[in-house]
DNA sequence: GCGTAAACTTACTGGCAAGTAGATTCTGCC
DNA sequence: GGCAGAATCTACTTGCCAGTAAGTTTACGC
């Protein structure tokens, strides 16, 4: 772990091919030590360049890690839409564990994107944290929506309604710190993952939209 | 906001006392801004003390952030064990439900502790995440044994035994993010949390010990 | 070939915060 | 009342790191 510099050291290339090796290099290292720890060093040091370009053309150390949150959340978002979107209309329980399988399929391509996004991002607070939370509003809503269009459909919907929201904000934390978890067990595969979730999940939102309840003896 | 020093100040106040206000300036200080961007200055000012106090007493800025780990996480345990310690035998839903309403309860009545625990450990990493890596650990084992037990008692274990670890953990994970989304929409009752989780949970777990199993159509 | 703009560098400044040296002030006890 | 030691402070040093000034090299159009 002498090595300090990462890449060939590639010269004069263009703009936009140094802006995503920075942004790759700032993820990266963002992932590994946390925002603060961090240092812009380091980040131009594995990116291959040297610090004033990193100033250059990303701007500040928080302008830096914003745009990291920014891409990584739209690659995310994107590869759970893409993961879902298909001709057919699919049932809302099949929705669900294409979306889940997108996720952690991505989570496992992609741990320092996740890390960045999840734990680190979570931490700093701020400008931060409202993206993140549009972000994870935005999956709670989606998610919600399948549970309440299966209550709605089954004509029952008022037990779900009422507590979608909260259920889909379990469902989507339960994903979430399934992925944080897997990062530290990365000896599972992502359909098994998947699949636990859809389990623990699935059986009871089918429960819950049919009217059954758990309540305190 | 701008008086800067919180404590009255007293004056020569034995040493477990100070050590105990000095600590708990530490969780409110690290919940605030995380372990980098807190600073031992803000720590001692405060605990109405100055900052050599704090080194003699706690020790470096590491020492200081593990104590606090330690100390809370201990808190938190004694907290939840103590809520599910009955005389007479529970069934195992009941014991769930007290333990969800324990910790969640722990967590409305100390959200600073909270943070500290979850969202700022995690994102340091090293020493720290082994401890909370082992606070999660025993959670899980305690959650699996109980989602087991059900299954051994109805014969029928071999499927929830199968999967009882991942399901537990999933289980944690949910309400770990749950008490992450509560700490930003704090107009939530607690109980409502926890049933939340219960009927979510317990009913997805009821289908699974007898038997029933979600599968990809 | 040559000039100009874009790509890129070295080498600095300034400030903040971890950690400490050493002096000082109380308090309880003989 | 005076002294031993615990409690406490002020005022530093030190090192790291965000951010920058000012210069140097190369590609490419004409």
């Amino acid at each position: 772990m002498s090595r300090s510099t990462q890449q060939p050291r590639a010269r004069r290339l263009p703009r936009d091919v140094r802006e995503r090796q920075i942004l790759d290099a700032a993820v990266q290292v963002f992932s590994q030590h946390g925002f603060h720890a961090a240092s812009m060093d380091e980040v131009a040091d594995v990116a291959g360049v040297s610090k004033p370009m990193v100033y250059t053309y990303l701007g500040s150390k928080e302008d830096l890690f914003s745009e990291c949150i920014r891409r990584e959340a739209k690659r995310l978002i994107d590869a759970v839409t893409e993961g879902v979107s298909t001709d057919d209309e699919l049932a809302p329980d099949m929705l669900l564990w294409l979306g889940l399988r997108s996720f952690f399929r991505y989570v496992g391509g992609n741990r320092d994107s996740w890390t960045v996004l999840h734990r680190q991002a979570l931490s700093v607070g701020g400008t931060f944290a409202d993206e993140i939370s549009e972000m994870r509003t935005r999956s709670i809503d989606l998610v919600a929506s399948v549970v309440v269009s299966t209550g709605t459909k089954q004509g029952i919907g008022e037990q779900a309604e009422k507590s979608g929201a909260g259920l889909a904000a379990a469902l989507v934390g339960a994903a979430e710190s399934l992925a944080d978890w897997w990062i530290d067990h990365p000896d599972v595969e992502e359909g098994t993952l998947a699949s636990w979730l859809m389990n623990l999940v699935w059986l009871g939102f089918g429960d819950l939209v049919q009217g059954a309840v758990w309540r305190p003896r």
